[in-house]
RNA sequence: GGUGGCAUAGCUCAGUUGGUAGAGCAAAGGACUGAAAAUCCUUGUGUCCCUGGUUCGAUUCCAGGUGCUACCA
């Protein structure tokens, strides 16, 4: 306490555990290398992807192999059913609950994946808001589908001013959230928006993955071919049943629905399966690379990111 | 070899009765806090094949060349 006095900066706790996050965009090469980083320190892997959590997408959503989920421990993977209820919120408490847990016995816990908001959850917190009950969702989707987006605008107006004003007024889910979270807190949704990273008690570094753009569609573009392969259009044809789930709107998937439908044909859908992973993968690197606290390597440079992550150990 | 057609964005093509151009696809950039592989926004990309000629002005008309293509030999 007299050392409080002497200093007015209030100092964390140095934290002696590390997460490793190794993020980047779809078909980039994580997989492997996270395996190959949890074998080096001695740990396990928690996946932060919001496709391969489900147990009923395996070709479609490129979840590791057997043999690979064998060498390291993995979790958050095929642990849910499409048919249950998820979100960013769940992630973010349960994964720090794993990653807490696996602390006891490790001093490095490794995640990776490349759902961003999965992410960000993880390592700065989502803020608190009161859980939305399906009821009221339903209501307001009602309310949209009859009325339209207008509506639901007017409705944000009167609610929260303060978010009308910053929100996406064209985003139809940004709006309707905005006012189902009005509706169930009571108070206006941006009044919850806190905008601070929470404090996890332990370190994290980020790594991002990279690699030339062409190259990265090309590796893209063939493990779609390597998907046929696999047999995802019969995987898709076994999920046809509950399309109307979220987590089955979902690349790979969707575009098999709509040939099912007969609203496109086989090569349409193949094409489509490919573009939109592609634009996937960029949107991930717009999200990630407005982030300055990723530190980058190229895809190939795995002894240097390896290295690196030893230094930033022995630094803690 | 002869005759015709074509040559414009990364691709497929439209167009300019002569005033340096536009669609689709592909692509690029961005937003994002409880649906996120979701959802939403923005953007164009150019020696109009080359060289001459006519013209105030040619991507457009004319001639020659080159390339591709079809048919005939």
């Amino acid at each position: 306490m007299t050392e409080k006095e002497v200093t007015p900066v209030v100092h964390p706790v140095p934290h002696t555990k590390m997460l490793i996050v190794l993020l980047g965009p779809t078909g980039v090469g994580k997989t492997d290398l996270s395996i190959e980083i949890a074998k080096h320190f001695n740990t396990s892997i928690i996946s932060c992807d919001s496709r391969q959590i489900y147990r009923e997408m395996t070709i479609g959503t490129a979840v590791p192999a057997q043999e690979q989920l064998a060498v390291v421990p993995h979790f958050f993977i095929r642990t849910l059913s499409v048919e249950e209820y998820y979100n960013s919120w769940q992630f973010e408490l349960q994964a720090l609950q794993k990653i807490r847990e696996l602390f006891a016995t490790h001093d490095v816990v490794v995640m990776t994946g490349g759902s961003m908001l999965y992410i960000d959850a993880v390592c700065k917190g989502i803020d608190d808001i009161p859980t939305i009950s399906l009821g009221l969702r339903e209501e307001l989707m009602e309310l949209y589908e009859r009325e339209g987006l207008e509506a639901i605008k007017a409705m944000l107006k009167e609610l929260d001013p303060v978010f009308y004003q910053e929100v996406d007024l064209n985003n139809a889910k940004r709006v309707l959230h905005a006012v189902e979270v009005c509706r169930i807190a009571g108070v206006p949704y941006s009044s919850l928006r806190t905008n601070t990273p929470k404090d996890r008690g332990f370190n994290i570094v980020r790594i991002g993955l990279n690699r030339d753009r062409e190259e990265l569609y090309d590796r893209i573009n063939r493990r779609v071919d390597q998907m046929l392969a696999d047999g995802l259009e019969a995987e898709a044809r076994s999920l046809y049943h509950l399309r109307h789930f979220n987590a089955l709107n979902t690349v790979g998937y969707k575009e098999f629905f709509d040939y099912f439908d007969g609203k496109i044909d086989y090569e349409e859908a193949i094409r489509l399966i490919k573009r939109n992973s592609r634009h996937y993968a960029k949107k991930q690197l717009s999200w990630f690379l407005r982030d300055s606290d990723i530190s980058w390597f190229a895809s190939e440079q795995k002894e240097k990111i390896i290295a690196f992550l030893d230094t930033v150990q022995n630094f803690v």
